[in-house]
DNA sequence: CCGAACCTACTGGTCCAACCAGTTGACGGG
DNA sequence: CCCGTCAACTGGTTGGACCAGTAGGTTCGG
């Protein structure tokens, strides 16, 4: 009850972020629009304290957390040196990267992730169906069970659909795709930043899904492949339809 | 003269790491090594500073780290709890990992990495046939001749490698595929990671490659991905024959 | 006896101030 | 003109203090 009201009254939940928090969002933003370009010197870290009026210390986090995004290159006695995101971020930087509309059209990155996910996915399913344990399979056939037992609420089914593919890919047996999968829902897959309309038809495809399953528990890599492919392809070139305000 | 006289004394470059680098390190290796079981509360920072004799800052630092590439979680008030690193760390951890043997097997992990790297450039040979601009087709084929000419050396030739299949992914237009090939690049991929006989065929495949460049100049999609994906498989299925020391 | 308020001893978050350690570039002597 | 010197940066590290939020035990009221 309480919540509705609230709801109403258009109060959203506060943002928790801490002032290290801000510090990294505006620079990794700052960095990727373009901002800096590559090779640009940031300002000293006294100076990015002085101005936004916060410890050096803060600022220090933000840009250990930039480091590891191989977003900035820091050195001792130099200074600290943007690099150029396209060569040497890493996925990861996708998690961060659906926040911000105004460099990346969201639309491209949304498609180039289902399009990840496509490709991944497929081999993923093909490894899985030759490589899997019989415990593995098992689980595989459950989680399309639970995957189905959750229609027709999709928000649920979208959750059972990331369990169902998370234990396909780690039957695959191919540490990089789990850590690449973790990536993607982690990022663009997030609630909310794909349009619903273009996965509805793949996640109402209970049918398709459990044949994927079927095909796995037979140990047949190509068909699983196959099906896993047509499962996730359709997404890709569903048609943009981008919700017009 | 110098540097070869060095060399003869077995002396390396020092090791540069800061404190926090170290700190990060082994909090790292622990956590993935099993160490921490997912949910364990990791020592509190004034703990940890005090075993490490070291500043607090220091190991907040290396903490930030580790929750940027979604190690951990720090709450304020709570203690700072270890994830699961299967369900909860990106591609980019595969870049710090491939420095511990101890846990994931190192072989497994550059198979697994092989196998991720046919994957997407399969796909992304095949996009970039598609959707690459003319500029970007023409400089597809200046790389591939780039790297033709640094035969026969094997180093040059990975490095030119790299260079071709970054303006190939590049084409393709997907930015998902580009950073994830950056993940991979920075992290097995690097020099001397992946046993040399393993990609020494691939590598001196010139012909090979020239044919893949001509493809995606021509715009043939499905010609691309099949000459990327016999490419690059090979070295996946290649003898592991690791080098017994 | 049970539940709720409270209080305390933690946790991480932030700040200030100082100093160490490399880098850079200007400056002056050779 | 070249090279060493030095001063003015840069990031790296430390100590200490305090704020803020949490968790768990204690106590008080029912």
């Amino acid at each position: 009850m309480l919540a509705v009201t609230l709801l109403a009254m258009n109060l959203r939940p506060v943002p928790r972020g801490s002032v290290s928090d801000h510090v990294f969002g505006q620079l990794r933003d700052a960095i990727v629009s373009g901002s800096y370009a590559p090779g640009d010197p940031l300002p000293s870290e006294r100076e990015l304290g002085a101005v936004l009026t916060v410890n050096r210390h803060a600022v220090r986090e933000a840009l250990r957390r930039l480091q590891q995004l191989g977003l900035v290159r820091v050195s001792q006695g130099g200074a600290t040196r943007v690099l150029d995101w396209r060569v040497h971020a890493g996925l990861d930087l996708a998690m961060s990267l659906t926040q911000v509309d105004e460099v990346l059209p969201i639309d491209t990155l949304v498609r180039d992730v289902l399009e990840m996910r496509a490709c991944i996915g497929t081999d993923a399913a093909r490894l899985c169906a030759l490589r899997a344990d019989p415990a593995t399979r098992a689980a595989v056939t459950d989680a399309v069970t639970g995957y189905a037992d959750a229609a027709p609420d999709l928000d649920q089914m979208d959750q059972a659909n990331i369990a169902l593919w998370r234990q396909i890919v780690q039957g695959s047996g191919n540490t990089a795709y789990l850590l690449a999968f973790n990536s993607l829902v982690g990022g663009a897959l997030a609630v909310g930043r794909v349009p619903p309309q273009r996965r509805t038809a793949e996640l109402l495809d209970t049918a398709g899904h459990r044949r994927l399953a079927a095909l796995i528990a037979d140990g047949d890599g190509d068909g699983a492949a196959g099906q896993a492919h047509t499962l996730l392809t359709a997404p890709v070139t569903a048609p943009t339809e981008r919700t017009r305000t």
